[in-house]
DNA sequence: TAATTTACTGACCCATTGGTCAATAATTGA
DNA sequence: TCAATTATTGACCAATGGGTCAGTAAATTA
């Protein structure tokens, strides 16, 4: 094996960099120099590392989607139950060191390109897919087969909202709000009163 | 009276061009130039009515909100009963003529530019205290008060979070799929079981 | 009609930025 | 030690785009 650790090394720098830009800066003010400049380099050496100024956030993008995957996972491995699953995916969500203001701009950022980077669309596809696997692995032991599907996407689509709440209107929303607004919703929809 | 009738049909023009090569272009690639060509003139009389690009977009997403406020106003004062209000704030914020992916890129430009743009942080602010104040004047006569808030909340997130992966992932997210969403919700959060 | 305001254009300026490149430093490996 | 690869820099380029401006056409008003 040889991949040059320092190449490595520089790469996770630039792209942690990247993102860090993007949350105060958004896309068009996330300009390479800045992006060197945060990460102490000049701006040759991002384009040494990536191709050019897409290709460096596509990384960006995967970095953070990683770490958010990390979190989920790290939780779903502790999870017992399906409904310590369905816990674990909403407070690996919503955990205090990702549910800021600013990562929520960065992600914004990335996916107001979305529509127009076919790369990022596929990142953005690859996390849907793990969000409802994921999601439907807890919801199938917690409700009928025909339900699992329309809750899944009502649980994505209200953190996704939450997120959103976040990024725009930065005060009045804390993450316990946002918890147990995902709590409360849980709670009625798949604790029935009935049976 | 006097205000010029040729300027405000100008600029009436423009922000709409501005809004709608939004939709295809995003932020950075809505160029001045690109506005004034698809309003069939020149880019300096982009300048003439609008300070600058700031101001022009800024224009574009008050009058997109407008559109999306009147719709619902619409359905609003056609609503006899709260259960009606409240179907008439979802379905307004669902009609086919908005729920559109390039529409709702549009939105996402915006919505990106938020963090770093004083003036669209306010309009968005609005939007939102239009949301929750309409939502309240129904939810007050459906519920406890003390959930009242909660599920405003809620309802508003479901809608971003639907509207945004419209946005993300045109394909598989039909308009009728995010009604039936949230008439799910609506249906097992405020027509209780109990009482 | 004459005068004044408003609409509109295109040329121009300047700052920025993504990207290339040649040259140099550091590292690696034989 | 010496060659070959890799890391890193800074200068440079071409293009783009926001914004200004002077000047012309149109329209409004008196």
């Amino acid at each position: 094996m040889k991949l040059t650790k320092i190449s490595e090394i520089r790469r996770k720098e630039l792209r942690q960099a990247a993102f860090e830009v993007l949350q105060q800066e958004g896309m068009a003010g996330a300009t390479l120099e800045k992006v060197a400049a945060h990460a102490g380099a000049s701006k040759g050496i991002v384009l040494h590392y990536f191709r050019n100024k897409q290709d460096l956030f596509e990384h960006a993008m995967r970095e953070a989607n990683a770490s958010l995957r990390d979190a989920v996972n790290a939780r779903l491995n502790r999870a017992r139950t399906p409904h310590e699953r369905l816990e674990a995916i909403i407070e690996g969500n919503f955990e205090e060191r990702f549910f800021r203001p600013s990562i929520c701009h960065a992600w914004l950022s990335l996916c107001a390109e979305v529509p127009r980077e076919p790369q990022l669309a596929r990142i953005q596809k690859v996390i849907h897919a793990r969000m409802r696997s994921n999601l439907m692995s807890a919801l199938v032991h917690l409700l009928p087969r025909n339900e699992c599907d329309a809750v899944a996407l009502a649980i994505t689509a209200l953190i996704d909202g939450l997120w959103l709440r976040l990024g725009l209107q930065s005060e009045g929303l804390t993450r316990e709000m946002a918890l147990a607004q995902m709590k409360d919703y849980v709670a009625h929809r798949i604790a029935r009163c009935g049976d």
